[in-house]
RNA sequence: GCGAGCGUGGUGAAAUUGGUAGACACGCUAGACUUAGGAUCUAGUGCCUCGCGGUGUGAGGGUUCGAGUCCCUCCGCUCGCACCA
C-alpha cells in the first residue's frame, strides 16, 4: 500500500488547477441570479513577514464555502488580489534604497506562492494589485467622480500627526491616542489638507446598515462610530457688544439650569470676548492646551481645568447673566465648540462647577419637587421644575416644547450632530497614488483630464518624508511643474498621495472586470455579480475600511455608477488565532506560526482541515499544534480506506446509514460555515466504517465528494484512484434521503421526577403507549416509583418518558 | 462610563423547537504490536464514591414534569469607543 505523500499529491493538483483553469469563472447569462454568488476575501497587504496562521483562517472558510457552492451549481466569483500600496515598504524604500515597487512585487510573489500552496479556489486570472497604473488609474477616477461631486475639499485644519510615519491620520487611524499603524502618539499638525466630506453621508450609512447581514457587534461599532445625536442649536446672546454664542445641545430642556457656558479654548470668540483683565490667563492657558496631546486632554487629564474669559452671556429663557468660560474638555471639532453647562445635570459640567465653584441650579427632579442635589442628576427621565412654563412636563415631552418655543423665539432650531468627522485623505509620502489635481494660479484647483490618467508616479532618487508636511514628490521639480490643462499657465501638481484605504475602497468592484480599459468596472458585469454575497475578513477592519469602501459605494450609487447601494450584502469577521496557550502571537515573543512549515511537516489538506476544526470561525481561539495530528490521522484513514480493495457490493443498510447522515450533517454545516462540526462528522464516518476490510465504493465515492470543499488535494487524488479522469471539483454534491439519516432503534430515555434512571433500546417509530408500558416494566422504574404515588406521565415519541411521583 | 460579545472537563470545543450535558479532537491512563518509537491499533477518561448513588454548564434566584438553552439579580473576562455636550 503506497503511503500518504501529501507534499506529492498537494503540487501535482495545484498544477493540475492552475493548468487546466479549474476555477476560472465567467458570467454565463445561464446561470440565474440566485444562482450566482460573490464570495469576497479581503485581500492583505503583501508585507515582507509573509503569510501568518491568521491570513489563512478566512481564506480556507471562504475556499470551503466556494467548492461546495460550485458543486451546488452555482457560479461562483472568488478572487484574491493584493493591497500594495502601503508605508512598510516605503519604509524599507528609507532604508535601504530598494524602490517599493521591487519589494512590493517580490513580496506579492511570495504571498502568491503560500496562498497557492493552500490550495484554494481563486480565480487567478482576476488577481489584481493596488500600486499598478493600470488599477490606480481608477482609484484615481473615482477619486476625480467624487471631487466632481463636491465631497472633496481642501482645509487648513489641525490634524492628526504621526511624528514616526511623518503623514497625516484620520481620525480612524487614531486608536488610544496612538497611530493606528505604530503605537506612537499623535500630535496635532496645521496641514493643508485633502478632505472627504463623509459626514453628509452620516444618515445614509447609518440607514444603509439596516439593509445588511452583518454582524450586531460590527453594526454597533460602526453606528457608535457615526454617533448621530438629535439635539438643538441654541444662540446666547453676549451681555455686552454684538453678537452671540451658539451652542448644540441634546437636552434643550435643560435650559433653565445653564448657569455658566464654556468655549473650547480653539474657538473664534475667546480672542474677541476675553476682557483685558482675563488676556494674560486666557492667553497662557490657550498655550498650554495646544501642546498637550490629545491623550493628556482627555485620558489623562480627568480633572477639570480652565479660565474665565471676563465676559458673559445672556440665557435667553431666563435672562440670567452667566459666565463664559474657555476650556480643553469642550472639543472645537463637534457641535458648535461650545457649551451651555448645565451643571445639575451634566457630569462633566457637575465636575467644572465644583472645581471653580460655579452656581448649581436644579431643573429636572425625578418627581417633579426640588431638593438639595448632592451629585449630579443625570435626568434622562424626569419632569421639569425651575423652568417657567415648562414645569411639569416629562422630559421626553418638554424637548420638544422647548424646540418650538425657540424655534418660534429665533433663538434656536432642531439640529443633528454626528461624531463622524471628515476624512483626511491626503498623506505626505511617496508610495501611493497621486492625487490628480492641479494648482493653477489662475483657475485655482484643476482636475487632471480624465484621458489623462493615470497620473504615475514618478521616479525618486530620495524616499525620505520632508516631515514638514510635504510628501517626496515635492522635490521632483519636472514632475510637480506642469501646464494648467484648462488654460495652460505655469502650474505645480498636488504632491499628496492618496491613503492605503483609497486602493481599497473599490477593488471589489475591479475584480469583477480587472481588465477593462475603457471602464473601471462595466454594467453588465457589475449587475451580474454585485452585492458581494459573503465578505469575510478580520475585526480590524469594523470601521476603518468597511466604513470608506461603504461611502465611496455609496456616493457610486447616487452617481449611477453601481447597482446596489451597499457593497457587501453578508459580512463575518473570523475570529484571532492566538499563539500556543491563549496569548498574542508576536515577533518578539518569537511564538509566530509559518503556514510554510505546517505544510511541510502535515500538508496543506491538514493545515486547512485544522483551521476549520479548532472552533467556530467568529472566535478567537489559540493554536495547539498538537491539535493538528488529530485532523492529520484522520486524513491519513482515509488515505488507507482510498488504497484497500474497493468493493463494487451493494452496500449494507447500515453502511448507507452511516453515509446519508453524514451527507446531511455536511449539507446542513457547510452550508452554513459550521466546518468544524462537519469535520467531527467525516470523523465519525471514517470510525464507523474504517473496519471494514474492503472499502465500499457505493459509500465511499460519496463521501469522498463531502471531503473534497475541506481537503480538496487528498480529494482530487481519491478520486483519480477511484477510477475517475475529471477533476472532482466539479463533481456534484451528494443529495441524502431523509429516511436513511434516521435510525431503526433509539435510545429512549427513561425519567422519574425529570431524573435519568434508565435508557431503552426501542424501534424509532414506536407509540406513546408502548414507551410508557414499557417504562413502567422496567426494573430500575419500578425501584423509584414504588410507594409513591404517580402524578403524571410525559412522554415524548422518540425521546423520554418522564414519571412524575410524589 | 457607553456599546457589543462571551463564561461548559486538564485543553480546543459539541449540544433542532427547553428533552440522555461533554459529540469530535488534543492530552492523560492501561494494554497490544514492535529491536525501538514522539508511529499505529484497542480500551478507558467531568468530579466525588469500592459500589448503589450523588453531583455537575461563572454565582444566586425564578418559570417548567424537565433549563447549558427562557426570565431576573450579581460576578468575571474579551473587544470597540470614550470629556461627543
Amino acid at each position: 500500500m503506497s503511503s500518504y505523500n501529501f507534499t506529492e499529491i498537494e503540487k501535482k493538483w495545484q498544477n493540475y488547477w492552475d493548468e487546466n483553469k479549474t476555477f476560472k469563472v465567467t458570467e454565463d447569462p445561464s446561470f440565474p441570479k440566485e444562482k450566482r454568488m460573490y464570495v469576497l476575501d479581503m485581500f492583505p497587504y503583501p508585507s515582507g513577514a509573509g503569510l501568518h496562521v491568521g491570513h489563512p483562517e478566512g481564506y480556507t472558510a471562504t475556499d470551503m464555502y466556494c467548492r461546495y457552492l460550485r458543486m451546488n451549481g452555482y457560479n461562483v466569483l472568488h478572487p484574491m488580489g493584493f493591497d500594495s500600496f502601503g508605508l512598510p515598504a516605503e519604509n524599507y524604500a528609507i532604508k535601504t534604497g530598494t524602490h517599493p515597487e521591487k519589494t512590493t512585487v517580490e513580496n506579492i510573489e511570495n504571498f502568491r506562492r503560500q496562498i497557492k500552496s493552500l490550495g484554494f479556489c481563486y480565480d487567478w486570472d482576476r488577481e489584481i494589485s493596488t500600486h499598478t497604473p493600470e488599477y490606480y488609474k481608477w482609484t484615481q477616477w473615482i477619486f476625480l467622480q467624487l471631487y466632481k461631486k463636491g465631497l472633496a475639499y481642501e482645509a487648513e485644519t489641525p490634524i492628526n500627526w504621526c511624528p514616526e510615519c511623518k503623514t497625516g491620520l484620520a481620525n480612524e487611524e487614531v486608536k488610544d491616542g496612538g497611530c493606528d499603524r505604530c503605537g506612537t502618539p499623535v500630535t496635532r499638525k496645521n496641514l493643508r489638507q485633502w478632505m472627504f466630506q463623509i459626514t453628509e453621508y452620516g444618515d445614509s450609512l447609518l440607514e444603509g446598515l439596516n439593509d445588511i447581514n452583518w454582524t450586531e457587534s460590527v453594526k454597533a461599532m460602526q453606528n457608535n462610530w457615526i454617533g448621530r445625536s438629535e439635539g438643538a442649536n441654541v444662540k446666547f446672546k453676549l451681555e455686552k457688544g454684538e453678537g452671540f454664542i451658539e451652542v448644540y445641545t441634546t437636552r434643550p430642556d435643560t435650559l433653565f439650569g445653564a448657569t455658566y457656558m464654556v468655549l473650547s479654548p480653539e474657538h473664534s470668540l475667546v480672542n474677541k470676548i476675553t476682557t483685558e483683565e482675563q488676556k494674560t490667563a486666557v492667553e497662557e492657558y490657550k498655550q498650554k492646551a495646544a501642546l498637550k496631546s490629545d491623550l493628556e486632554r482627555t485620558d489623562l487629564a480627568k480633572d477639570k481645568t480652565g479660565v474665565f474669559t471676563g465676559s458673559y452671556a445672556i440665557n435667553p429663557v431666563n435672562g440670567d447673566k452667566i459666565p463664559v468660560w474657555i476650556s480643553d474638555y469642550i472639543l472645537i471639532s463637534y457641535g458648535t465648540g461650545a457649551i451651555m453647562a448645565v451643571p445639575a445635570h451634566d457630569e462633566r459640567d457637575w465636575d467644572f462647577a465644583k472645581a471653580f465653584n460655579l452656581p448649581i441650579k436644579q431643573v429636572v427632579s425625578e418627581d417633579g419637587t426640588v431638593g438639595e442635589l448632592t451629585e449630579v442628576y443625570p435626568a434622562k427621565d424626569g419632569i421639569a421644575v425651575n423652568s417657567g412654563k415648562f414645569n411639569g412636563m416629562k422630559t421626553k415631552d418638554a424637548i420638544p416644547a422647548i424646540i418650538e418655543w425657540l424655534d418660534s423665539e429665533g433663538i434656536g432650531h432642531k439640529s443633528v450632530n454626528y461624531k463622524l468627522r471628515d476624512w483626511v485623505f491626503s498623506r505626505q509620502r511617496y508610495w501611493g497614488e497621486p492625487i490628480p489635481l492641479v494648482h493653477c494660479p489662475e483657475c485655482g484647483t484643476v482636475p487632471v483630464p480624465e484621458d489623462q490618467l493615470p497620473l504615475t508616479l514618478p521616479q525618486v532618487t530620495s524616499y525620505e518624508p520632508s516631515g514638514t508636511g510635504e510628501s517626496p514628490l515635492a522635490n521632483i521639480d519636472e514632475w510637480v511643474n506642469c501646464e494648467c490643462p484648462v488654460c495652460g499657465a505655469k502650474s505645480k501638481r498636488e504632491t499628496n498621495t492618496m491613503p492605503q484605504w483609497a486602493g481599497s475602497c473599490w477593488y471589489y468592484l475591479r475584480y469583477i472586470d480587472p481588465k477593462n480599459t475603457q471602464e473601471f468596472v462595466s454594467k453588465e458585469k457589475e449587475s451580474y455579480w454585485m452585492p458581494v454575497g459573503l465578505y469575510v475578513g478580520g475585526a480590524e477592519h469594523a470601521v476603518l475600511h468597511l466604513l470608506y469602501s461603504r461611502f465611496w459605494h455609496h456616493v457610486l450609487h447616487d452617481l449611477g455608477l453601481v447597482s446596489t447601494r451597499e457593497p457587501f450584502y453578508r459580512l463575518i469577521n473570523q475570529g484571532m488565532i492566538l499563539g500556543e496557550g491563549g496569548i498574542k502571537m508576536s515577533k518578539s515573543l518569537g511564538n509566530v506560526i509559518n503556514p510554510d512549515d505546517v505544510i511541510n511537516e502535515y500538508g496543506s489538506d491538514s493545515m486547512r482541515l485544522y483551521e476549520m476544526f479548532m472552533g467556530p470561525l467568529e472566535v478567537t481561539k489559540p493554536w495547539a499544534t498538537s491539535g493538528i495530528s488529530g485532523v492529520s490521522r484522520f486524513l491519513h484513514r482515509v488515505w488507507d480506506m482510498a488504497n484497500r480493495e474497493i468493493s463494487n457490493e451493494e452496500p449494507t443498510t447500515e453502511q448507507l446509514k452511516s453515509l446519508h447522515k453524514t451527507i446531511k450533517k455536511l449539507t446542513n454545516d457547510t452550508s452554513k460555515l459550521e466546518f468544524n462540526t462537519g469535520i467531527a462528522q467525516m470523523m465519525i464516518f471514517v470510525k464507523e466504517n474504517y473496519k471494514d476490510e474492503k472499502t465500499n465504493r457505493a459509500i465511499f465515492e460519496p463521501f469522498i465528494k463531502l471531503l473534497a470543499p475541506y481537503a480538496p488535494h487528498i480529494a482530487e487524488e481519491i478520486w483519480e484512484i477511484l477510477g475517475h479522469k475529471n477533476t472532482i471539483a466539479n463533481e456534484t454534491w451528494p443529495e441524502f434521503i431523509e429516511e436513511l439519516t434516521k435510525d431503526d432503534e433509539i435510545t429512549i430515555v427513561l425519567q422519574v421526577n425529570g431524573k435519568l434512571r434508565a435508557k431503552l433500546e426501542m424501534p424509532a417509530d414506536i407509540s406513546k403507549e408502548d414507551m410508557e408500558k414499557a417504562a413502567f416494566e422496567n426494573e430500575n422504574i419500578k425501584l423509584h416509583t414504588q410507594d409513591k404515588t404517580i402524578v403524571k406521565v410525559i412522554s415524548i415519541p422518540g425521546k423520554l418518558v418522564n414519571i412524575v411521583v410524589k
